[in-house]
DNA sequence: CCCATAGATTGACAATTGTCGATATAGGGG
DNA sequence: CCCCTATATCGACAATTGTCAATCTATGGG
């Protein structure tokens, strides 16, 4: 198998294998749930659209927490949902925490689900 | 090249407006958590797959209990999540009802993740 | 008609989730 | 050193969710 050079094509964004369609596992299913249950609250959307619409594609906390009305422990819950899904990432200057969008990760999830 | 005819693009697959970036309202924020959230379960996903992959993109309910390894009243239950949701459609043939996938519903919904 | 089968609906229950208030940690300035 | 500000963590609680067993509905065959 792969006897030729795939190079580097991470296999999950591959549409279709030789047969056509192969019904996803459920390994693979419980790991791309894993990633889209982060996506799946409004409060992250609007997060995710904040950190990407700052200045510099970055946010801390404190730019947060007022648009989206919500209590600074929430949001931090928030983030870290995101962190851990590998959505965003986490860069502590000084006093304050910069969230930013890990590159190539939402493209990743939109493919999770145009590939079923 | 967009100044004319963009004919009938729903305004969500619209990447950006005129600013550049533009964050994601309330509203429009719950309508896709919406959406995500009935693609954020492992058995969800699976039933989708199978769907897709079934003879003539169809399949019922009895093609899917099985391979998901789940009760009936569970697997309905899912299917109407994800015809709720806008993802599948329902079509009943005699004692059978045959599910598929609305066309494009899937990309839109990649979409909704692409364009935060 | 009655029965068998496919599927939907209901009610219950445990598990998970979103939120908050209170508290902990950590860096910077006097 | 002590305080102030920014953020994370903890404990609690109500709401939501995934699952099942039991029951209901509808279709087709004898």
């Amino acid at each position: 198998m792969n006897t030729a050079l795939t190079v580097e094509t991470p296999t999950e964004l591959l549409c279709c294998e030789p047969g056509g369609q192969s019904v996803l596992n459920a390994e693979a299913a419980q790991e791309s749930a894993r990633i889209l249950k982060a996506l799946s609250d409004p409060n992250r959307l609007r997060l995710l659209s904040i950190v990407k619409a700052g200045d510099g594609g970055e946010a801390c906390v404190c730019d947060l927490t007022e648009p989206l009305d919500l209590g600074q422990p929430t949001v931090s819950h928030h983030l870290k949902i995101l962190v851990d899904a590998g959505l965003l990432e986490r860069e502590k200057r000084g006093t304050w925490a910069y969230y930013s969008l890990v590159p190539g990760a939402l493209e990743r999830a939109a493919a999770m689900i145009t590939a079923l």
